[in-house]
DNA sequence: CTAGAAGTGTGACTAAGTCACACTTCATCT
DNA sequence: AGATGAAGTGTGACTTAGTCACACTTCTAG
């Protein structure tokens, strides 16, 4: 088992200097969160700066009607940007975290955490840089919103989940929630793309057929 | 006229350090934009940090419709965070940023901004901040584009919009443009409101005239 | 082997965006 | 004053996406 301060080296390289990750980890928590927790809900307040050890977190605005928009996903070794925003400018959540997998979360108490950056400010280089990708991944996000071409999106989207064998094994409401689209919706344009011979469904598997 | 130290010392406060200060303004350039100009454009590389000193930007996704999405705006103070997040992950741009008054921007090459960075950890803590607030603005917009109730938004915008004499001054198209919908939409959203006595419309003006 | 849950199909409707084109108002130049 | 071009506005016809309601099918656990 490795030592707080060692993961937390492994998660923030290029690395922070070695007084900086010892007074991280001296008020970091380690722990593990099962798969399908939520980490945290909108309207929330932070509480905590969160850094995900091993693992996959799903971080998605949803709407009332049960639609869902998927904004990014975080993986080992990446801290949430909409955590440290909120803790940053004292806002609560707008948004789910939800557990993708089993994970291990290192978590830092908010107030200790601003502490932390004004004491070792070299810790922000890496979150600036983790915000920078973020900030892409957003507007990657609008642009799609705005000028949606969703029979393109879902193509791509099939081809890129599908296994060696053309298949792709999600349901519709799945497919819907990744592409920020209603089930009825993507039901619809999956019977299209079957019936022009290009794909053939069965219950929770799409099966590529042709090119598309 | 004050000196660079001073404008950026203001700029970044909570100050970093002196020796950051004077190493940033060491490479830094002040300088001059007319209103109406575009500062970067979607696919530019990004040559420099900016930072606002005087007047404001307005960032937005251009469609090839002609149909525009505002992202956000930069105001006194404030850096772009595309600017920063194209910097450090090293890819182009993918909005527009267009000065919406006169400016005085100050640049600063991107890689002495890197190097900037690497020996003065301090001042990416400014950027952070800058950076969470930007988060916090993108996953408006995308919640808003997402549960789109245009006449809701329609009117809410309107009202902050209008002048000391409930009189806003903007053709359809820029109104379009703020709400990141098409000028007929709006156009036909005005006229109903019109045809419901809530408002009266001139050439260039929306005269609010009940509660809506 | 059966009840409930999860997944799927479909019609009818609404909201928003697009395309095309006509019309109006305004500024300005001679 | 009249001409002209640009900016602003109105509107019909159409397409796409999302919503609502409800029926049907397949799976799974007890």
């Amino acid at each position: 088992m490795k030592s707080l301060t060692e993961i937390l080296a492994n998660a923030l390289s290029p690395t922070p200097s070695k007084a900086g990750l010892e007074a991280m980890s001296a008020v970091a928590v380690l722990s593990d969160v099962p798969m399908d927790q939520s980490l945290f809900a909108p309207g929330n307040k932070c509480e905590n700066f969160v850094l995900v050890v091993e693992g996959q977190v799903r971080v998605q605005l949803s709407m009332r009607s049960g639609r869902e928009m998927i904004l990014f996903r975080l993986n080992a070794g990446e801290s949430c940007a909409l955590t440290t925003s909120c803790l940053l400018t004292d806002s609560p959540y707008y948004a789910e975290g939800i557990a993708e997998t089993e994970l291990k979360i290192l978590t830092i108490p908010a107030a200790a955490f601003r502490n932390l950056l004004n004491e070792y400010p070299e810790l922000s280089v890496r979150l600036l840089d983790n915000y920078a990708r973020r900030i892409g991944e957003l507007t990657g996000v609008i642009d799609r919103l705005v000028s949606r071409d969703l029979i393109q999106e879902l193509k791509r989207f099939l081809i890129e989940q599908s296994d060696d064998d053309d298949v792709v094994h999600l349901s519709h409401k799945k497919i819907a929630d990744e592409l920020g689209s209603s089930r009825e919706v993507i039901s619809r344009k999956l019977k299209a793309l079957e019936n022009a011979g290009q794909v053939k469904l069965t219950r929770g598997q799409v099966h590529i057929l042709s090119i598309i």
